[in-house]
RNA sequence: GCCUUUGUAGCUCAGUUGGUAGAGCAGAGGACUGAAAAUCCUCGUGUCGUUGGUUCGAUUCCGACCGAAGGCA
């Protein structure tokens, strides 16, 4: 096979699925057996002092494992989509120039898709004030009166992007303000983008859901007698970033913290909240098409890995044999 | 034992001046291009507690019975 090219496309291979599913220990598993490191793809397990909340691997977990991406920034600081693509590739290019295989594990589907798919950021300017002004217009003015801005600037958005959701609704605009674009035209341009990464996505998935959510219980409980309530305090002791605020965990315990409601009350919320969380990354995760489903509630438990073993094997060989 | 209130979707409850019923939550399906653990869209037939009666017709009115809550003895 003649594949003669300069920069050679990075085979990765990504452990996705619905919290509580597993993939942090498939993912360390994959490393082991694979010589590789892992890189989270996890829009909460980068603060550091969220361990409970967000299930941060704990380093008994990780078992010697080299895991990028956690535990990096003070929940003050905000993140994006385009940072964690600047910030995976980085690594990820370091892992493979060592030599290792890139595992890429986590929850947030836009921040992997974004990273292996066909999507790129270009650079814009600091956005923080054109978004509170925007804000601040949806609030005084009303829906409405920005949509039909928006449209007047860009008529193709109509059909794009969602007008209902008022955070498309004003991203459109802030892209407008900010680069003087159309915001249709830059859209385009994103997904025409190539990446350099070629990626084998194992999804973890369950033929009951009520399986899924019998571990989503067990393990909301987990984390209550892990001090979840105290972690919850401490957050709440300091300022937090627009984007850690948004954390699973310590919202649905802030109302018993105020002794608006009682502990079994805000525990029932939290585990509701964590459902809700696990169906949408369900139904992500579900429509790619190149995804291969590893059933985590298989009969015997450690069928599933051997399956997600054997598949990642198949994959780095075969990506070797067109290598050499 | 008596009196009052009450029994409607998995849960909390609306409602029908008699023509077989609808919200919220839960649940299900979907979307997703710089906040994504966020944000948004769609989906509601259930012996209207049971059983008699009145009626052309009862979940709605009347009686009895069963269950629940409160009150009086």
């Amino acid at each position: 096979m003649e594949t003669k090219h300069i920069d050679k496309k990075i085979p990765v291979v990504a452990v996705v699925g619905p919290t509580a599913s597993g993939k942090t220990a498939l993912a360390v598993k994959l490393a082991q057996a694979l010589n590789g490191e892992v890189i989270s793809a996890d829009s909460m397990q980068i603060y550091r002092g969220m361990d409970i909340a967000t299930a941060k691997p704990t380093p008994a977990e990780m078992r010697g494992v080299r895991h990028h991406l956690i535990d990096f920034l003070p929940p003050t600081e905000e993140y994006s989509v385009k940072r964690f693509c600047d910030d995976a590739l980085a690594a990820a290019q370091e892992i493979s120039a060592r030599g290792k295989t890139v595992i890429v594990c986590g929850g947030t589907g836009l921040y992997v898709d974004a990273l292996l798919g066909r999507m790129i950021f270009e650079e814009e300017p600091d956005h923080s004030e054109v978004r509170a002004s925007l804000q601040a217009r949806l609030q005084t003015e009303g829906r409405e009166v920005l949509i039909r801005e928006l449209l007047a600037a860009d008529p193709a958005l109509e059909n794009e992007i969602d007008l209902a959701n008022d955070r498309r609704l004003l991203r459109a605009l802030e892209i407008w303000r900010l680069t003087g674009e159309k915001p249709s035209a830059r859209r385009r341009r994103a997904t025409e983008a190539d990446t350099p990464f070629d990626p084998l996505y194992l999804g973890l998935f369950f033929r009951d859901r009520q399986v899924l959510y019998d571990r989503i219980s067990a393990r909301v409980d987990r984390m209550l007698e892990a001090g979840l309530v105290e972690e919850t305090r401490a957050f709440y002791e300091n300022p937090a970033s627009a984007t850690a605020v948004a954390a699973i965990g310590y919202k649905e315990l802030h109302p018993f913290l105020h002794g608006e409601m009682t502990l079994e009350q805000a525990v029932e919320n939290l585990k509701t909240a964590t459902r809700h969380y696990a169906k949408r990354q369900l139904t992500w995760f579900g429509r790619n098409d190149a995804l291969i489903r590893i059933y985590a509630d298989a009969p015997d438990a450690s069928a599933a890995a051997a399956q997600a073993l054997e598949e990642a094997e198949k994959f780095l060989l075969q990506r070797r044999r067109t290598d050499a």
